[in-house]
DNA sequence: GCATAGAATTTCAAGCTCAAAATATGCTGG
DNA sequence: CCAGCATATTTTGAGCTTGAAATTCTATGC
């Protein structure tokens, strides 16, 4: 590899990583008018049903020993119930409770007003899409 | 805006969200075998040459208070130094020093080796630039 | 059966990040 | 000039994140 390409690499790189913090900036913001944080707002986005802590963890690109702490969070709040996984008695089965499942659908409807992403067009943000997966998935780790 | 064009955008963000964390996982496992952290070694790549506390946080995408505390650890590992600015009394200028820049030539050619972009050919690393690049400065945050 | 390896979750310590307030300096209109 | 607002950085407190160790349970091989 040239120098040139590892340079072009790390601008890459440095734009993705912008454009994650974008994307963050706009969750914690709307999440604030919710009095969530940034990470409680990601989790309750991503608790499209009941789930275990591990699937959690993925859906939020993070440790789970982190999507625990954020899982307090949000139990302490009443948004959601840790019960038995009903098969793995290892496994918990995460629940949104009623408040949660309405505070979600109130979050949703928030983070889909000004998008980071309203800047591209359909047919742009379908070639991004089409990148990334290539990106993330043809990657072992 | 369509319920479904709200869902691709949240597996969009995610897209990101995850190709960003594996940079950042990429970065710390190198980092790690130099003896920094993370978001040091971030610092230390963004170096470029002498430059503001502030130029530093916008190059990481961080927030200033941060880099006052990325800087502070360089600074007691004798990586760089903080002079005062030629011509802005205010401002800060960060100045790597010998071992900084040796440190830093590591750093580059580690994190060079089995780059999280490496699935992608030239010509889609140049593609995924520019659909970057348009959806983060068409964005006036 | 039972030992052993593996998996899901939690706990804990260390370090990172943000936001707001404080400090110091620069700039500009009256 | 200089008052007032803007900018650059630092400080501080609260919350987030990671990685390693501990706990509990599952699955496999003998």
């Amino acid at each position: 590899m040239t120098n040139e390409d590892a340079q072009a690499e790390r601008e890459l790189c440095g734009l993705v990583n912008g454009l994650a913090r974008q994307i963050g900036d706009h969750v914690r913001e709307r999440a604030a008018t919710l009095g969530l944080t940034a990470p409680q707002a990601t989790a309750l986005r991503e608790l499209t049903g009941p789930m275990t802590m591990g699937e959690l963890a993925e859906r939020m690109s993070c440790e789970p020993s982190n999507a625990t702490f954020v899982a307090d969070k949000l139990e302490k709040q009443g948004l959601l119930e840790r019960r038995p996984h009903p098969t793995d008695r290892r496994a918990r089965q995460l629940v949104l409770t009623g408040d949660g499942r309405e505070l979600r659908e109130r979050l949703l409807r928030l983070l889909s007003q000004d998008s980071p992403l309203a800047g591209l067009t359909q047919r742009e943000q379908s070639a991004l899409h089409d990148l990334l997966d290539r990106a993330v998935t043809r990657r072992p780790g």
